[in-house]
DNA sequence: TGTACATCAGTGAACGCGCGTTCACTGATGTAC
DNA sequence: TGTACATCAGTGAACGCGCGTTCACTGATGTAC
């Protein structure tokens, strides 16, 4: 499809990515990109669809033709977002291993990763304001249940089995501590802590044996005594 | 100080509290009253001074007189705010007895409680964005504090020693826990469990026992095998 | 006890600003024949 | 391969709005003598 060697095109010779007179080539993209930019230098109540399309270089029209309204756009930033937490839980699972207790510590090290690496992102996911449709609906669910995919693996319950209470518990505390964790670290509660590592040392000498602590807990009988059952799916 | 039986005052009679030609009695607290309640409506993105002055019944300028700015009334919220958290915790602490694990899962409860109770006044606490002055620093070292002593009191650490990693690791996690805990209610993520008892309900019939199985792991040494030592500080 | 005066706590009109959205439009691209 | 036309993706001017803050002002309250 490439044409290789020898007769040049007559005209302009912009490659086709950076032309601009064009249409923008890839508007929806650049808008999506500025808005989690402007989310994470200023929150919610700093962003403005003007100023997405002033740093898009494009008029204040523009983004109508994509979204329809502010509230499209955000609607799929936050979508976005939630298939970006769900990549960063799959990798963490990955990461541990065949270790049920590894999986879920790399799954809370990757959560709050996310949100360290897009805090833009993040704070928009979980605001109470953003309608949600059946996308960001079934995005959302889909995170959640990475999470709950771990719980399952450590405690040895199928997929088709209900949880018990304590299992719930272990469940909600951990994504209580990993969420928790990260707003405080995004609010600078941490900032004291000044470690010399930046954001990886956080994660890995503040978060992961917190982590680790917190979990050797939640797994009472499962690999103390008895041998453990074999994973749940796979 | 009060005249006490007969002569009635001569003009108007509207008790002080009610009257209106006055001055307003007690501006100061009308508009940080009002602001409480717009933030818990429609969060800091929704907040405007005009707003707050219209809430009060007062011209868009009257506030200035008290706060200076916008920025200023905020920042009086936010105080007002840590105060708040630090009395619902001392109130967790005290309803904990002389247990120390009842301890720290009543403060948990009181932090939840708190946020649940007054959603504005706990989403402007942890803004990045707040610039603070002495008080507000002053106010939310307070509240904090209070988690510590409870974590000191766990492991009978006085305040002169210094916590060891494992200690500050179960200090973190609980501040994290219940922080975490709080935001992901407030944003509607636990709306699925549609607890019949609501508020009370979810933090006696899930964050409590969720409390406990969490401190239960926090405690290894201390309450377990050997007997311990007596708490720090009365 | 009166009086003069300073200060305090408010009014209300006005400013300039950035916002989201609308509108008629235009030129480039894609498609049917 | 050309041509006519529809559609798509943008422009830029304009709208009405609510905002924070300023300004000169006013009337009530507090204070000195």
């Amino acid at each position: 499809m490439e044409s290789f060697v020898l007769p040049m095109p007559k005209k302009s010779f912009p490659p086709a990515a950076a032309r601009d007179g064009y249409h923008h080539g890839a508007l929806r993209k650049a808008l999506i990109d500025a808005s989690e930019a402007l989310l994470a230098e200023r929150g919610l109540e700093g962003f403005s669809l003007r100023e997405v399309a002033r740093r898009s270089g494009v008029s204040p029209a523009a983004p109508a033709h994509h979204f329809g309204d502010a509230a499209g756009l955000l609607r799929v930033v936050a979508t976005l977002a939630f298939e970006g937490l769900t990549v960063a839980l799959e990798a963490g699972n990955a990461r541990g291993k065949g270790d049920p207790v590894a999986r879920l510590r790399e799954q809370g090290v990757g959560y709050v990763g996310f949100a360290l690496g897009y805090p833009g992102r993040f704070g928009l996911m979980f605001r109470p304001d953003i309608e949600k449709d059946d996308e960001l609906e079934r995005s959302s669910l889909a995170a959640f249940a990475v999470l709950e995919w771990g719980v399952r693996n450590l405690y040895g319950v199928s997929a088709s089995q209900p949880l018990t209470p304590t299992q719930w518990n272990a469940l909600l505390s951990l994504w209580s501590v990993v969420h928790g964790f990260a707003q405080l670290a995004l609010a600078g509660n941490f900032d004291r802590f000044e470690l010399a590592g930046g954001r990886e040392a956080l994660l890995r000498q503040v978060l992961a044996p917190m982590l680790d602590q917190h979990l050797a807990a939640l797994k009472p009988a499962a690999t103390r005594g008895r041998s453990r059952t074999k994973g749940v799916r796979a």
